[in-house]
DNA sequence: TTTTTAATCGCAAACGGTTGCAATAACCTT
DNA sequence: AAGGTTATTGCAACCGTTTGCGATTAAAAA
């Protein structure tokens, strides 16, 4: 993870300015586990700072993300948010079952880019990428295997 | 495509009423180019039955949806739909520059799928997935090719 | 054909997310 | 430390999509 002082340097070189709301929202992801929706990020904003706006929040987020200090998953239908990982990207899959997300190498992606690549000259957004399905665990238990693919 | 006939078959065999705003949804899809926005089959759908409300569209089509009969393919954050193809599902290059959609044989996809299977046990959803990226002539073009990956 | 009945519709309100704008406040200058 | 500049905020209005509800109507029953 991005620590939380390399973030604040970040804002700073990037000429933005440190407001309470950007360090509370930072700071609430940095303490969150690991991917959090936006209701989640604002709740628990708005305890540390009652007057949070949820357009503060997302403002706030989207700019974290244009500056890499936050990477965006989107999750189903639902978009959330954790600390930019350093040690390079890792994607996601997210279990339609029991909503678990786990991470994946970018090593798994890196063979169907070059297919792209080669066959169509087609270069591919992979860098913040969630595939959908059903995780070993829920395969077993057979939950709700046949949901919507959506 | 599935033959519009088919569609209506399948929605009469599953106990769902063919309304004229249905069969109206359903041929402006059959008659359209390929994937369409819902603002474009509720466009086209209103000149040809006025009275057609919105809500009716996304229903129609959700109700498409789940019966199989249409698609739906999430070109960035729009959703677009186009009768289901029943040689075999097909999935969708997207260019983040032109915003043209590109085919994608199910083939190219299918390591991708093995490989999160013998590694994770992970049974991913691929069947209507589409990948953002760069086509080829607009790499050329160099038109926004550097725009956010979302 | 007429009646029945419940799926479907149109409307309007609600929802998650975004945006315009006047008020505020972080930061730069002095 | 005080003042000026302008990025940022909170609010409210907005957009695309969904949902609750009473009215309508397709289709089954008589």
């Amino acid at each position: 993870m991005i620590s939380h002082e390399k973030a604040i340097e970040t804002l700073r070189l990037r000429g933005h300015r440190l407001t309470p709301q950007r360090l509370i929202v930072l700071s609430t992801i940095a303490s969150g586990s690991g991917h959090m929706g936006v209701d989640e990020v604002f709740k628990a904003a708005q305890k540390a700072y009652p007057y949070m706006d949820i357009a503060t929040v997302y403002r706030t987020l989207h700019l974290f993300k244009d500056l890499g200090v936050v990477t965006e998953v989107a999750i189903g239908d639902r978009l959330h948010f954790e600390l930019t990982d350093p040690d390079g990207h890792h994607h996601h899959m997210v279990c339609r079952a029991c909503k678990g997300a786990f991470n994946l190498s970018p090593h798994y992606l890196a063979e169907f880019r070059d297919t792209l690549n080669k066959e169509f000259g087609f270069e591919p957004d992979l860098e913040h990428f969630a595939v959908s399905g059903v995780c070993a665990g829920c395969q077993e238990a057979n939950i709700n295997t046949k949901g919507n693919q959506g």
